[in-house]
DNA sequence: AATGAATGAGTCTTCATTCAT
DNA sequence: GATGAATGAAGACTCATTCAT
């Protein structure tokens, strides 16, 4: 049974938004999804967040900082719900589960940041790439505890945590941005429960029953 | 065992591209890697072509054309060398990891690829934009297709074909593009055959052994 | 013998300024000094002024304003102090000399200001720079009027002394600026020396046999 | 007598510019002149040359590019022509006359430049500011070496030729400036010579004592 | 076909100025 | 009076694209 997200989600819906700061976040993002991060420009950001477009540059440097804050504060957010779900008492099962729905619940709320997240991996280079880099680097890492965590407790098979840890992400990441983001449907128990199917056995699953498989000729 | 990637590969090894068109593609591909879309220039990319940045012009209509030409051109390479390998003889077992070590030899062959087409997710819109989400669903059709017709034969268990074949090219590229692009290592055995395994159990993986996760309480 | 200038030069040292308005005009010379007029920022003077940067408006209307005031405002000390000087009781010689020395003097006490007085020529137009020139044309006349009286009373040869007054104002400049600012020593004697035989003999002229103009006092 | 400027003058008069990086110069020039480098806009300097916005920067790296190098070469230019004219045979007083005449024709063609040359000292800063320092001292240098020929030679009495050199170019372009620039005459044969006899006899010099200069042939 | 000089639309960014507190 | 957050006008500069040669 999936957790209820939207108790532990964070706890500032539009409209709610007295920080500026935080309002130039929101519209960036919306922006930033919509058309790209270079196809936006700053003057649509400070429309959408109400504000002068000078305003912007009190509370950011660049436009590219707007990107990276971004980007560091969801993955902030979201690192924090994945540690929080890791650490209620229940199953392997059922706490990957969780974890990997209150992810669908988290981009379904944040559904422009997902593409954000997944479009800007080659057009930031420099400073601001290796924030990204880090900030992208800090999630795994938490994944990758998580994991080393269960196999070491005998709750999952021996693996090298660290690549599973971004085939994980990489799989998660690739099915929510096209149910969620291309198709633009609501986060659905079915589709959830297949993709959960896929990483348990994945990384639960038992070697030698599917040798098996090997010997079977086609 | 492996297949051996050189023998089902393009034959255009670089200083053998008569073809004026391919010199542009692959002066772009490198060029788009490194700096991104938006901030390569056409006129980097004629230069690393040798060409004049006018010439560009008669063989592409625009930037973007190039961009989404090459990932088309990429992207049917791959494809036709993935349907390839689901058809040869052997095992699924095999066959899936054939598959998943020919994209590795793939990427490894066009690491800046990898890179252009992961990044190019929320960049473009409009009509480029289409012919780019066309592309990718083109490749993971072919994916489920393959996966389809396992599950009908019974070689795999039953799922969404679909959504699997998201998750499946989903961690396969966040591996691939942090092992091979990331980290410019060169395709290594044991990081695919961990890729391989988590996939294969994912797919092939047998219910009943796990309901027992579900069950113990931590 | 060079007059003592502290003795003549404006009494209000740092640290003692009350009035708020000399407080920024003060802080302006500085930063336009080091900034140039056009890279100086009204924040920045504020700072300096330790005031905030709404209440600079409130004794200034604009940012040109505050430079205009500040070259009509030192200018008019000058002014003062070269009238003074020229009312001294000695001979020719002497008289100009020491205008010459207090020159030095007063520059040396505010080099800043020479910077900012020379490089504004161009920069300004419209009603301020109008301002300007006229704060220029009354240092001009002032030097005209001086240079007028000794030639009625025979103590220089005949001259367009208007023009005169420019050349005069135009060779101590060039040579404060590059003493005192650009290489930023202190009042030399002998560099005063050199500068006020020839504007008294010329490059030609030999001083030593006109020692007899030190003699004749007025 | 002055020297006939006409003949000594770059041959490259407004409208027989075939060089379109000498146009951008020439533009240049005039809208600095009017506006002021910092109000002058490259669109402004581009339309009076009669190019597009961005063709200025093909030949131009940057605004204040286009200003060092006017400068720079303007410079060039003028030094030059105080070279030869320093090389003509004649009397010291006739040779210093001539180059004072020789640089108000100079500067009567380009008066723009004048002003110009006055107003960019303090505003430019930086890789800039140092290479304008370099050509203005480039210039002195060349008064400089002439003054110390001449006193070598016994022709002008002995005094610090560096910093003459620098009273000799303020005076100059003191009244240069006031006389065609503000007050936009024609060169003048009794302004000119006004300032020729300060310069070689200061303002209490006695010029018919001298005659004699000018009756040493050299 | 091939070229690259020329173009100008488009955007980030700065900063003087205002005004609500 | 003092303040500094907010503003938006303005301009340098880039670069995809064109076109005369």
């Amino acid at each position: 049974m999936a957790p209820d997200p939207s108790l532990h989600l964070p706890g500032h819906p539009p409209g709610h938004l007295h920080d500026k700061r935080e309002r130039i976040l929101d519209a960036a993002q919306k922006v930033f999804s919509e058309k790209g991060f270079y196809n936006a420009t700053v003057e649509e950001i400070a429309d959408l967040a109400s504000i002068g477009k000078g305003t912007v540059y009190l509370y950011f440097k660049s436009k590219v900082e707007i990107l990276v804050s971004l980007i560091e504060s969801r993955i902030k957010e979201i690192k924090a719900l994945i540690l929080q779900e890791s650490r209620r008492p229940t199953t392997v099962g059922e706490r990957v589960r969780n974890i990997i729905t209150m992810q669908f619940s988290f981009y379904s709320l944040y559904k422009d940041f997902l593409k954000v997240f997944l479009s800007e991996i080659g057009e930031i280079s420099g400073e601001f790439g290796q924030r990204l880099a880090r900030a992208r680097a800090d999630l795994i890492e938490t994944i990758d505890d998580i994991l080393k965590s269960e196999i070491e407790k005998g709750n999952l098979r021996e693996f090298a945590s660290r690549i599973i840890a971004y085939a994980l992400m990489g799989a998660t990441n690739a099915v929510a941005f096209e149910w969620l983001v291309k198709e633009n449907k609501d986060p659905d128990e079915e589709c959830i429960s297949q993709l959960c199917d896929f990483c348990l056995y994945g990384i639960a699953g038992a070697p030698p029953r599917h040798e098996r498989l090997f010997k079977e000729a086609i």
